[in-house]
Order: C-alpha cells, then structure tokens, then sequence
RNA sequence: GCCCUCGUGGUGGAACGGCAGACACGCGAGCUUUAGGAGCUCGUGCCGAAAGGCGUAGAGGUUCAAAUCCUCUCGAGGGCACCA
C-alpha cells in the first residue's frame, strides 16, 4: 500500500463526491429531510478564516451522521458579501465592492471546497447577485405594504468612520459593530421595521424553542420586559397648556416616597415647542444636554424647572426637574424619583439637597387603583432602523413622490373618504405618505456601478449623486418622483436566506392574493418539507443582531400568510427549533486578529498536514459549544492519528473468523460513543473514543473485516476524504457517506467483570474484580476476607454499608 | 451595578453525586543505523525512599460519598447597563 497521500486522495475525493452529486438532496420528493444549516460566510478578510472553517467543520460532522442515520441531508452554503464588511473591506484595500466580490467569491468557494465539507454546491447563493436581492426588496416592499416599515425623526446612532446611522443592534458599548469607533446620537429621518410588535411574541417563544441557554438570555435581556405602571400627577394652578405629567415605573408600591419628578431634556423641549416659557437656566440646560446626549455614565446634571406637580398618593406638592439621566425613548420620559428606593434618584437628591423620604411601602395594584393610574408593560427593544447610508447593498425598493403624497393624506385623513380612494393605497402609503413601493413586477431596483461609491457622511448615500438612479416616475400616478437612494441593512440580507436555498433551483411559485398573484421567492411545497431548518449552527456573537431579525423577519412573514413552514415543535412561524452556538476559536491563549499577527491561514495546514487532520484536531481542542485554544504543536497528535489508521488497514486486512470478546465489546463500546458524542456535539470525546479504539485493534494480531468496517465509517464524518479512499480500497463502490451508520448492540456493551471499588469512611480502600450483578450479600462476603480491607477496618465496628451495585461498597464505622 | 457562564496536572481537556486527571500535546528514560516534524516500549498531579498522605480557585455546608448540589469570597469571560 502507498503511503498516505492526503493531498492527492483529498483533491480526488472532493471531485468525487461534486460529480456524483452526493450530497444533493431531492428537494422535491424527500421522505425523511434534514436541513443542517451553517450561518454563511461574510467574504470581508483575505480569504476563509480558521474559525470559519471551526464552526464549517463542526456543522458538518452532525450533517455527515445524519446522513448515514438514513435522513436526506441539505446542507447549504453561500456567501453574505452584500453590505458594510465587504464594502468596509473594498475601501481598505482600495477595490470596487462590486469587483472585489467577484474576487472573494472565487477565493472562498475553492476554500470551502478544501476543507472537505458536504455542502449541496448547487444551490449556493450570494445576496449581492440581483437575482437574490430582488427578493430581499420584494421583503422589503412586504414589510412596507403591511404596516411594518415606517419612516421617522428620530435620535439615531451615527458612525462618522462608516459614515452611516446603525440600528442600536450594531452599536456595541456605545461603539459601532464593525469599525469600533464612537457612535454618536443625530436626529435624522430614516426608514424603521417595527420590530418592537413583535417584543412579546420575540419573547415568548424563547421558552418553546432548543437554543443555547446563553443566547435565549441574551435575547430576552435585549428584549427588557419591564411590567409597571403609568401614573400621572397633576400640575395645578398651570400656567401652560400641560396640565399633568404621566411617568412610567416598575415600582408604584413606592409611589408614597416620591419626592419629586424628573423629566428627560426631549420632553422639556417638546413643552417648550409648545406654550411653555421656561427659565433660561433651562433652557440653556436643554439645548445643551441634547448637544451632547452621551451614553457613558457620569456624574448627574439638572436643573428645576419651576413647576410644582402633585403626588396623587400623598397629595403633597413636589418639585419637577429636568436632567439628561432620564431617557427619552423609554416609558414617558418622565419619572417619579424615588431616593429612598432608586440609587440613581439618591444620588440626584443628595446632589441638589432635595428630600428623602422613608414611606413605607404599598400595595402595587392597591395604589395603582387608588391613585387612578394603570397597568403599562414596558420593553426595552427599539425599533431596527433599517436605512444606511451607503453604497454596497440593497436599493430600498421605494420612490417618493409629491403628487401621490397629497392624495394619501386626504385618504389618511379622519375625514369622510370614500372606501375606493383608501383602496388604492396600502398601509405604508398612508402611514407615510408621498411614499410608493416598487411594485413587485419591476424588482429589482438594481444597483448601479457608481465608481465614486465612498460614503459621504452627509447623511446620503452614494446613490444620492446619481441622477441617472434616483430620477424615476412614480409608478403609482405616472408623474416625476424621485427614488430613496439608501440601501438597507445587511441584517435584511442574512434575515431569510435559509428560505431561499432550498428553493433556488425550484419553479417560480406564487400566491393568490385578494386580486393578483402574488409571485413568491421560496417554492411553498419545498418550503413546507424542508423547513423550519433542522438544526441551526453559528457563533453567539448574532445573538442578538441576526438571531432577532430572522426571527422577527420569519414571524412577521408568517403572520401576513406569506410564508407557511412544516410541522415542528416549535411555535409556529419559528425559523431555527434547535440553534447551537459554537465556541470561539483562539490562538495559544489569545483572541487571533491581524494586529497581533496570530491569525492561522487554514489554507498552510491543509497543505501541510491535510483537511482531514486539520478537522480532526480543530474538533478535538474542546467540546464544540466551548470553542478551543489552536496549539500547532498539538496538531501532531492528530496526524500521527490518521497516518497509524492508514497503516492499520493496510496491514492488517487479514480475515479473522473468532472475533475478539475484548474487542467486539469494545467496538459496540465505541458506536454508542461516538453517537452519543456527536449528538451532543462533543467530538472532542468522540474523536477520543476512536483513538482508544484504534489502540485496541492496534494490539490485535488481525482484524476482522467487520471491526474495520465500523471502524471506518465512524471516523467518517470527521476525516471524510481517508474515510472514503480507504473504503474504496475495501472494494466498495459507492460513497462511505451513504452508506448505513453502524448500530451498538447494548448486551455486548457490559463487561462481564467490573471493579468494584472498595471504600472504608468514603475513603478509597481498595479495588476487586467481581462479576457483574454481584448481590450486597455476597460482595459484603467477598470483601470482608480482603486482607487490605481487614487492614483499613481494624478493630471499628460497622454501623452501616453502602452499596451501589456493579460499583462500590462503602463500610462506615463507628468513630474511634 | 444587574444577569449569565466558567475556575481541574507543565498545556488542551476527561469524569451518570461513586477509583479525579480519559484521550492527546509536552516532557523523561529506553529500544531501533535512526538525519524524518520518524517509529515503537515504558513512565509522567504534588509531597514522600516507601508505606502512606495531600489534591479540582478559597472558606463553610448538605451527604455514607462532592470537581459535580447549596451559601459566601476571590478571579476570568460574556450579555445588559442612568431602561425608572
């Protein structure tokens, strides 16, 4: 036999396994699916990271047994090159996104293909090609009809390195997610999904659903469920036009120690827009803390504002203030400040020597009666500003036009118009009015090569210098309308995806709607087969970026009967029952990243070491879920692993009749294992089973053809490619990865003896072999004549014995 | 500040409440004419010559029995963070 060529089997293999289409599922007529789902690459860096290839790896041993387990296994893959990484990227290295995605889209597909994955080739997909981001628009457009995209002032986070505003998902310790500069607030108009709707539903549905633990909390943290109360208290005597301030708080039992209130800057200012004339100290105030509205905490700033409100509880007057520690977008923007109970209040009471008062407390829904206030649930969850202002990603499918804008206003409006003149515009025409979707039969609305494509930090997009994009006619009236010229949110992209894959290669379907058809982009059979997705992998860093938004995203789709998956534990409309966030992967110890020059090139130790060994040791560092610290020393282990299972086989291929006891109860040992193992997403035990079961069969002068079998197929999933090669030298003709995975017979399992550990006072005395089933009598029996045994007791006297069979016996004695 | 997760040899990590350290890496000794990033055998938690003792961040507790369960402290990582 040769030596262990991995270069050469792995690049036959790989074209092997392409041409025979083996891990192509039939989508249509599939009896027992499994949709084994990888979140896809962004193609920003140099090309595939090592922890790219952790996480691939990872997903794929599960697929591969699955597929053995006789299910029909789809597991995609495509590239995420639309939006601000890749675009970020292009800057950096001076390219053309629109080029250099050409560019990382060859590099990463001929990685991906290297590192031996059973990925279905033929359905890949990437969301900058006009043929998936018509489809992202055509959501768009959905999401807009239907009530569920709306265009605001608002604060908004804005990046002046990226030069856009981000949705508060991106803004990560006040820095923006991608580049890690400051994010700054500026009051701007922009585009929003309401999100927010969907708070409750968001929340709830964490409880039906298989997720990490860690990424459920993360979510339902995110989401900040706060149940309290609205309680207003009157401004008597006013002179303005505000005659009650309405404050929101999780604490209404202590509303007797409200001592004064506290309203944000932004609702100061909007009295002011209205008729009050405040105090130029005020004013002053206002003007400056909206300036210079800053997350980081500090020390608190105020000022009184010289109105007197009433505690409806104590009937007492109490001071209102205006300070910046009150936020504006959460609850009324106003607050009851209680010192005795709320440090933040303490701390702004003793600063400004406003009295505290120790009264004792109520009964929540008693006071909240009494005081005439009422129940109000409150979430933490904003909105997703979903506009940027950028070049590289989807045209937001919408054109704004005067004329039509005038019409949707007297049809928004209160007053008697006919149900025919509010016919002719959806929800998100009148909810916005002078703004008109792209109807579904012209998408895409394509993005042009614009060779200035830098983003200009003048709150525009690019797009907004090309005439040629953003003159249109309204398709609405006919007349001149211009186009929007932001693109939206690569989050927008990544949010449906999985839908797609299943269906790229599928007929056009379409839906009925009230009077048209609807045309579709998921064929609605496939859909209702292949998802939801089976088993959903990916790094806990989406936790809340791209695991919310698919979610709302499916759930939203769900609702409006646009999208319809299969049966599945998990309420219905859920894209992912089960998720599993894998570890982060490091380099001795540290974070790898180009700064500090540690990042590993999967591409060098495939060369070197081969796929297979490179796989093998990456999922051999440490349980999947934990991730794994790269040593390049370790990677020997693994190699000098795969080059002793190539020796074995072509050693020891001599037929032998009498099976091995010892052995056979090993191997049957070793399938239950490596099952159990990969289930769990343990490899790293699993690929330390088949170690101790290659040191068996190393031991035995032959081996039977059958021990080699099992032996074989339960490395494949992790060394697919010596997996299949050794296969065919068995004289097999079809893949190893289709072939049945091995069952365990759980009466060979159990070894006939056992040790029996021997304790004396919990303390480990000595150790017997005995057999198996072994009653308390007569291991009381057998152990008492042991002469350590007789040694560790002494003269004590047993007062009791502990025994658990098949496993210890434990005499305590009386204390001398 | 609040919430979550985790602290085990020189290293990565094993361990249904029941023999702590599986499997590897590294290291040590030996074998093999052996220059290859080789292979094979044995050893390798700490103290001790041994018997034995001590050991899972630290301190308590529950239990016949604790790395594992409970309480507190310390440390690391992550999430939220002036959210009333």
């Amino acid at each position: 036999m040769p030596k262990y060529d991995f270069g050469k089997i792995e690049k036959k293999w790989q074209k092997y396994w392409r041409e025979n289409r083996i891990y192509e599922p039939d989508f249509n007529n599939s009896k027992n699916p499994f949709y084994n789902l990888m979140m896809f690459p962004y193609p920003s860096a140099e090309g595939l990271h090592v922890g790219n290839m952790y996480a691939f790896t990872g997903a794929d041993i599960y697929g591969r047994m699955k597929r053995m387990q006789g299910y029909d296994v789809f597991q995609p893959i495509g590239l995420d090159g639309f939006g601000i990484h890749s675009e970020n990227y292009a800057l950096k290295i001076k390219a053309h996104p629109m080029e250099q995605a050409k560019v990382s889209e060859k590099r990463f597909y001929k990685q991906l293909e290297m590192i031996g994955n059973g990925f279905a080739w033929e359905e890949k997909l990437e969301t900058y090609d006009p043929e998936y981001y018509k489809w992202t628009q055509w959501i768009f457009v959905q999401m807009f009809k239907r009530g569920l995209a709306y265009r605001a002032k608002a604060p908004v986070n804005w990046c002046s390195s990226c030069k856009t505003v981000l949705a508060d998902e991106q803004v990560v310790a006040g820095r923006c997610e991608r580049c890690g500069s400051f994010v700054e607030k500026r009051e701007l108009e922009q585009w929003f999904f309401r999100i927010t709707k969907y708070a409750e539903k968001l929340l709830k549905n964490l409880e039906k659903i298989d997720w990490s633990e860690r990424v459920k909390i993360a979510q339902k943290n995110w989401i900040g469920k706060s149940e309290g109360a609205l309680i207003k208290f009157p401004i008597p005597n006013s002179q303005i036009s505000i005659k009650e301030i309405e404050v929101f708080t999780t604490r209404p039992d202590t509303l007797y120690g409200a001592t004064f209130i506290v309203i944000s800057p932004e609702l100061a200012k909007s009295w002011m827009g209205n008729d009050w004339r405040a105090p130029g100290e005020v004013k002053k105030y206002v003007a400056k803390a909206l300036e210079n509205r800053s997350e980081e905490q500090k020390e608190k700033t105020g000022v009184f504002t010289g109105i007197y409100a009433i505690n409806p509880a104590t009937k007492e007057e109490i001071p209102v203030w205006v300070a910046d520690y009150v936020l504006a977008g959460y609850g009324t923007g106003a607050i009851m400040a209680v010192p005795a109970h709320d440090e933040r209040d303490m701390e702004f009471a003793k600063k400004f020597g406003l009295p505290v008062s120790n009264a004792p407390l109520e009964d929540k829904d008693k006071i909240i009666q009494k005081v005439g206030g009422r129940k109000k649930t409150q979430y933490r969850l904003r909105d997703w500003l979903i506009s940027r202002q950028r070049y590289w990603g989807p045209p937001i499918p919408l054109v704004f036009c005067e004329t039509c804008k005038k019409r949707a206003e007297i049809s928004s409006s209160k007053f008697i118009v006919s149900k025919q003149q509010r016919k002719d515009f959806n929800r998100g025409e009148l909810e916005n009015p002078g703004w008109v979707a792209v109807p579904e039969e012209n998408l895409p609305v394509e993005l042009p090569f614009v060779k200035n494509f830098q983003p200009k930090g003048k709150g525009e997009s690019p797009l907004a210098s090309d005439k040629s994009f953003y003159e249109t006619k309204c398709p609405k009236c006919g007349g001149k309308a211009r186009r929007e010229t932001d693109v939206s949110d690569t989050f927008l992209d990544s949010a449906w995806y999985y839908i797609r894959y299943p269906s790229v290669n599928a007929k056009q379907d379409s839906l009925e709607t009230r009077n048209s058809k609807l045309e579709i982009p998921w064929n609605r059979k496939i859909t209702r087969r292949w998802l939801p997705v089976d088993l959903y992998t990916g790094g806990a860093e989406h936790s809340v970026l791209h695991l919310l938004y698919v979610r709302f995203i499916a759930l939203a789709l769900h609702d409006e009967g646009l999208l319809d998956f299969g049966p599945s534990d998990a309420p219905k409309g859920e894209p992912f029952p089960k998720f599993r966030a894998h570890g982060l992967l490091i380099k001795e110890g540290a974070k790898m990243s180009k700064s500090k020059g540690n990042v590993v090139n999967p591409d060098e130790y495939i060369k070197r070491f081969g796929a297979d060994t490179l796989r093998m040791y990456l999922m051999f560092l440490a349980p999947f879920e934990y991730g794994g610290d790269f040593r390049d020393a370790g990677i020997l282990g693994i190699s000098r692993f795969l080059e002793r299972v190539w020796k074995l086989f072509s050693n020891k291929r001599q037929e032998t009749k009498n099976i091995d006891k010892g052995l056979e109860r090993k191997i049957h040992q070793t399938i239950k294992k490596v099952t159990e193992d990969i289930e769990s997403l343990h490899y790293n035990t699993a690929i330390s089973a088949l170690m101790i079961l290659l040191n068996e069969m190393e031991k035995q002068k032959s081996t039977s053809r059958a021990s080699l079998t099992v032996f074989l197929k339960l490395l494949a999933p992790f060394a697919p490619h010596i997996a299949e090669e050794l296969w065919e030298k068995f004289g097999n003709k079809s893949s190893i990865h289709k072939e049945k995975w091995p069952d365990y017979d759980s009466k060979l399992i159990n070894e006939e003896t056992i040790d029996l550990v021997i304790q004396v006072n919990g303390k480990h005395r000595a150790t017997i072999s005995v057999s198996r089933g072994l009653s308390e009598k007569e291991a009381v029996k057998l152990v008492l004549g042991d002469k350590k045994v007789k040694e560790a007791l002494g003269k004590a006297k047993i007062r009791k014995t502990v025994f658990v069979k098949n496993r210890l016996i434990n005499f305590v004695t009386d204390l001398t």
